[in-house]
DNA sequence: TTTAAACGATAACAAATGTTTAGACTTTCG
DNA sequence: CGAAAGTCTAAACATTTGTTATCGTTTAAA
């Protein structure tokens, strides 16, 4: 995406440490600001929103070679709503707040490595919306593998029938009447 | 959000144009690449996504002051899928693709204004799938002025309805139901 | 290895939401 | 001004989706 010295990356990733998490350890919690960006190295984590009634939503989730945070509050410095779970044994470099705005002043494409970042992740949400408007969630169950490779043989299917907005019963029954 | 001196942005302003649309005229059709965003001065445009079933659904309200355009398919320099339609007389500021490069690259905070902006709808869009997780169509009517204030004068409930996802008539069930 | 928990399919029933149509009122525009 | 189009509510009915419970199977952890 950018260019980047063999040192100015160095010199990065330097302020970088990494952390591994077991299966269905959790990541992060609400309620606290965000002051970190996590890159996935290996496994996948689960991104959640709980409602007034206390019922957890699956948002998200992030695959090996992503970044993933409450990137949203993150930039806002607020408390987080996300729940972060690591759904398989998971290693992740954390890139903190101050690495990053280290990387903005100091990298010769800094600026511009932000600015490609966020308009990658405005594409994503973007597409979403347009496929909750345009998709029904069958049509969107059919084609998850587009943006979640392999994420059948991942991922329980009541949190994909979360992802999508529906009940994991009525997921099971849309899948019946396609056969 | 960046400083920008009185030279700079007269630079920058001398590459764009404005333009007038009248009330209920089209600003922007689908299956074209987006090689312009919109500023608007005054006026109010609708945002909306037709699937395949030839029916119309409204994914956002742009209202004064702010940038409009299919910025996802911008950026990726792919045709669109919105069609963008000013809802009243409407006026815009038009910022070319060439326009907004030469901002990024002549700009002494190009990169900067780049990644402030993306992230701005990165945070709105954000908001937008919280939101649609953790809070019922109703919920999302009552607070909608948050997002788009005084939209109830401006704009007819059936379109408002489009964006909440649910039909007319079942709005007006919605809010008889709370009387 | 064993046992408890998790998972997915299914059925019966309840609730929410969509569809169609009608009518009264308002707005738009020639 | 006046006709036509647009708008909102309402009711009746149809359809979709959620809820709860059960059962057989798989998975995970002690």
């Amino acid at each position: 995406m950018i260019s980047i010295s063999e040192v100015e990356l160095d010199d990065f990733l330097g302020q970088c440490s990494t952390k591994t998490f077991k299966r269905n350890e959790t990541v992060s919690l609400p309620n606290a600001v965000p002051n970190e960006i996590f890159f996935i190295n290996r496994g996948l984590i689960r991104v959640m929103i709980t409602d007034n009634e206390g019922i957890e939503h699956t948002v998200h989730f992030a695959l090996e070679n992503q970044f993933i945070s409450d990137y949203s509050n993150f930039i806002q410095k607020q408390p987080s709503f996300y729940t972060l779970q690591a759904l398989e044994e998971t290693q992740v470099v954390i890139l903190s707040r101050s690495a990053i705005e280290w990387g903005y002043k100091n990298l010769q494409e800094g600026e511009k490595m932000g600015r490609l970042i966020a308009e990658y992740y405005f594409i994503y949400q973007d597409n979403r919306i347009k496929n909750t408007f345009s998709r029904t969630p069958k049509q969107r169950y059919d084609n998850i593998t587009d943006v979640f490779p392999n994420i059948h043989n991942r991922v329980p299917q009541h949190m994909i029938a979360s992802y999508l907005g529906i009940t994991p019963v009525h997921l099971s029954r849309l899948k019946k009447a396609s056969r």
